[in-house]
DNA sequence: TTGAAAGCGCTAACAG
DNA sequence: CTGTTAGCGCTTTCAA
């Protein structure tokens, strides 16, 4: 079967090959009826269009790169084939890469993109990162993870750490323990700030000489749960009622914590995560969640890439609202 | 900075574009002297090929495409980003697509990487998949869920399975039910023959009047809960004392249906599960399951597709090897 | 071993 | 509105 092209469509169709190549681009300026009948002939001869060709001439891939640190995390996962989605939905694919949280292979995996002429590029900076040089001309989108100085899109964290908080509140907590994210990280600060901003509303309930209610961790199980204990393994009226923690992997390292610690929750500690992954869903009992609205996020930078708007370098980020996603993790505190 | 192309680089190094072509090929027939200065150039010069132009000449597009049924899925993300790694060691980049399980997505997904001219696909196929028609000429090697009468890479689910029944048998349990996997899916009836395997060596314990232990699901967190609910809804004395799950979403299904019912994990009910994603060392009590081995398969699935050697279409398919990885869900059965 | 030159399949001026 | 034509940046004969 010798390859067909786009003069074999043009020679059946009668027209020149330019026609075809603007019936291909919707061009406007062609008649109904031939780009009726070339249309035709294009599905009758089964043909498609050499991408490299076109990308040759046009400088236009139809291609997306999108950067994340590991794509084990279900966070990111969900990022990747919402982008997929929302890519397809365009006529466009997605290369995937993972900078593992290294600068150097983040930096690396850009210029491999920039090379290959992608339209634009979905990037989850790397944890130590910090000299972004991004090659100009090519749109570049920040998702999640913020830099200062650069616009991009995100969950707004901070309102809606503020809103799981808030909830625990109603509920009737005062001690609200909080794990925080690693402090050198954009969300994770922000998270915070959102903790900060909902205790600020009804004070920690502790005495000044307390020990402090947050403790610094890493996103991931292993050190949701030394957090955990660290909260936990002190005197009864000064322990937590209940805790926030910055993402659902924490929470359920959290979770185990308690476990072995013999504090049943939520009877005498309640719990909240925060990220929404389908993991909060699969413990037992099930995790109380703050959703990121990943699709939302996915879905906006794709279109902000195919908008050639390039991420205008300085603007104000986009944020989008979280939700809650009520569990079994959480219910009114016992009395002391 | 107007862009630097062959052009410049041959000029600047006096030899013709040929030249550097040959060089950017590794093809041996330049002088060592040549080469050496040639390189020199790219390197000062920063240049780097633009792919499209390569493969519109050459047919070669240094693009791997590969499609899975669903990212979320812990084990197909995984194998994603091992793919991912693998190809970039040789300098290919990844295109992901999903199949969301739907067969004409399948089918039109691979209609788009054939036309991107991919150098080759790696393909874990829809579950409702039924008449693949490959592009030939184009490589592809399909994976995990191997088709009958098509050659590919997985795990050995089979001798997998195996090991991991014997393990609880080893322990001391005889009344070992199975969670299975849908009927249709070929790896889950290798699991199943795995756990057939394993009860034929020892007898099943059980009357031949009691209802049988296996309980067939889809793979997921639910219908794992299900049949735990069903497989443990019984007078204790026909109650199997270890149950094996197809998967460990599964295995995480039926912990929830034993802790609903009141049953002590690991102290009257062991349980494994298969699969050996993260999530099964996150839930408490860690999961006992058995570890397919991703990453060499993602690896050997690259491998396949970059040596050309267009995968035998009806040679056997490689198996590798399973291995355990022993959690806190498993111990010996307290006596009745 | 190297240079010269002919395209790969398509798009985008430029005419008409 | 449509046809003609000149390349895009590279690889690859074909000669030298």
């Amino acid at each position: 079967m010798p390859k067909v092209g786009i003069r074999d469509v043009a020679k059946l169709a009668g027209v020149s090959t330019g026609t075809v190549s603007r019936v291909l681009n919707d061009h406007p300026s062609v008649t109904d009826e031939l780009r009726a009948r070339v249309r035709s002939i294009i599905e009758e001869l089964g043909y498609t269009p050499d991408p490299s060709a076109r990308s040759m001439r046009s400088k236009v891939s139809r291609l997306i790169g999108i950067i994340i640190p590991d794509l084990t995390n279900p966070f990111f996962s969900e990022l990747v084939q919402s982008a997929e989605q929302a890519a397809a939905r365009h006529g466009y694919n997605i290369i995937v890469m993972t900078s593992f949280d290294h600068a150097a292979k983040e930096a690396d995996r850009i210029g491999q993109l920039t090379s290959r002429k992608v339209d634009g590029i979905i990037l989850v900076p790397s944890n130590d990162f910090h000299a972004l040089k991004l090659p100009k001309g090519l749109p570049i989108v920040i998702v999640d993870r913020l830099l200062p100085g650069y616009s991009g899109i995100a969950a707004d964290h901070r309102s809606g750490v503020c809103l799981g908080v808030e909830h625990l509140v109603k509920l009737g907590h005062r001690r609200i323990g909080f794990i925080s994210g690693p402090k050198d990280s954009v969300p994770a600060n922000d998270r915070l700030k959102g903790y900060l901003d909902a205790m600020e509303l009804v004070g920690d309930g502790r005495q000044n000489s307390a020990p402090p209610l947050i403790a610094e961790a890493a996103f991931d199980y292993e050190s949701g749960r030394s957090a955990g204990n660290y909260l936990l393994a002190r005197a009864r009226h000064e322990r937590p009622t209940a805790i926030f923690a910055s993402s659902d992997q924490q929470a359920i390292g959290c979770m185990r914590a308690a476990h072995d610690l013999g504090i049943p929750i939520p009877a005498a500690l309640s719990i909240v995560g925060f990220d929404g992954i389908p993991l909060a869903s699969m413990t037992t009992p099930r995790l109380t969640t703050v959703k990121q609205p990943i699709q939302e996020i996915a879905a906006a930078a794709v279109a902000v890439l195919l908008s050639k708007q390039d991420a205008p370098a300085l603007g104000k980020p986009l944020l989008l609202a979280c939700e809650i996603s009520e569990g079994e993790t959480t219910s009114s505190p016992q009395p002391d």
